[in-house]
DNA sequence: AATTCGGGCAACCGCATCTCC
DNA sequence: TGGAGATGCGGTTGCCCGAAT
């Protein structure tokens, strides 16, 4: 009957982590690198199945995740790619650098589901640029989306043919290849966290602070991992320029301001710019790699970002990524 | 002040896919 | 090439907290 769930075993912890074992696991990726999470628990002591230590790196520890409010370009990306790419948080994710599938998927369970179930019912469809696209007849779309298709059919043959590097800003670019370099424990590891000494400093914080709870703990420790990393120059050796550890946690909820006033290529540029290898090692432990190569991206991004195509291509958007993938 | 209720979110569960032997 | 194990992913659950009563 198929394979017994990893966690069935007696003594591993479920529910919240502490920050005790927030601090275990950091130290130890630190030291060895994301990925073989099988050994985690084992090598670590802690009695977490690996799942959990995956999940809980790949949506709460690992650096350069953004936490709070999503802007309001986050917001429009996460509507369209969800009208795109339907429920593939994954995917969608990986347009989203800072966020988490599972942020985006609990935002999009929590507000954008009312949001546009609100709008829908509350407007008459003619000004919702995503609400209305489930509204063109089926005949229509698809007549348009064939010249679509092969219109971006077109463009990623050029694009594959010429050098793959120039024709997309990288910002707009999932994080479907592997453009990051490989995890090299010894040198990269003061990315993770500054040093075991600013673990046991964050240690002594919660120390200090108790009457908070493990799990806002948590996100306070990701903050002050944030922090110590910003300031790593005082204590800890680290091979990590200052620069890199801005961009490397540059994705805070603070940031989110500031993006917020960009205009759309600016913040992607923004993006790219942020995009460094250092931060990019991080990203790739929970980004996908493989559903996003089959979207016709050049085309398809080209509209995605482009706020002035949303009306225009709205027929689009009922486009699944099967549909178009199958035509390619 | 106590209780109820609903929203938000972290974490779990189980299936799918990938990788390695 | 097939099977077993590891990892990824999406759906769902359950807890916590703040607002309402």
């Amino acid at each position: 009957m198929g394979r017994p769930p990893c966690c069935d075993k007696i003594g591993v912890k479920k529910g919240p982590w502490t920050p005790e074992e927030d601090i275990i696991l950091v130290s130890y990726i630190q030291d060895h690198g994301p990925g073989n999470w099988r050994s985690v628990p084992t090598n670590t002591g802690l009695l977490r199945c690996s799942k959990s230590c995956r999940l809980r790196w790949t949506n709460y520890l690992r650096p350069g995740i953004k936490r709070g409010n999503f802007t309001d370009l986050e917001e429009k990306m996460i509507i369209h790619l969800q009208a795109l790419l339907g429920n593939r948080w994954a995917a969608i994710a990986s347009y989203l650098p800072q966020r988490t599938d599972n942020d985006i998927k609990n935002y999009w369970n929590t507000h954008l589901k009312k949001k546009l179930r609100k709008l829908q019912t509350g407007v008459d469809g003619h000004n919702q640029d995503v609400l209305s696209a489930s509204q063109v007849s089926k005949g229509q779309w698809e007549r348009r989306l064939q010249t679509d298709i092969h219109m971006a059919k077109q463009a990623l043959c050029e694009a594959l043919s010429l050098d793959k590097t120039s024709s997309l800003p990288a910002g707009l670019k999932p994080n479907t290849t592997n453009i990051y370099p490989p995890y090299t424990a010894p040198s990269q590891g003061s990315t993770y966290a500054s040093s075991a000494e600013n673990i046991s400093r964050l240690l002594e914080k919660w120390i200090k602070n108790p009457s908070k709870k493990p799990q806002k703990n948590s996100d306070s420790f990701n903050n002050a991992v944030a922090t110590t990393g910003s300031n790593c120059s005082e204590g800890a050796a680290s091979t990590t320029t200052p620069e890199g550890f801005d961009s490397l946690f540059s994705f805070n909820s603070s940031n989110s301001d500031a993006s917020q006033s960009m205009s759309l290529d600016e913040t992607m540029t923004t993006a790219t710019a942020n995009l460094t290898p250092e931060t990019s090692l991080f990203q790739d432990e929970s980004k996908p790699t493989s559903e996003t190569n089959q979207v016709p991206l050049t085309l398809l991004e080209k509209w995605l970002f482009d706020d002035g195509a949303v009306q225009g291509n709205e027929d689009l958007i009922n486009m699944s990524l099967e549909d178009s993938a199958a035509l390619f």
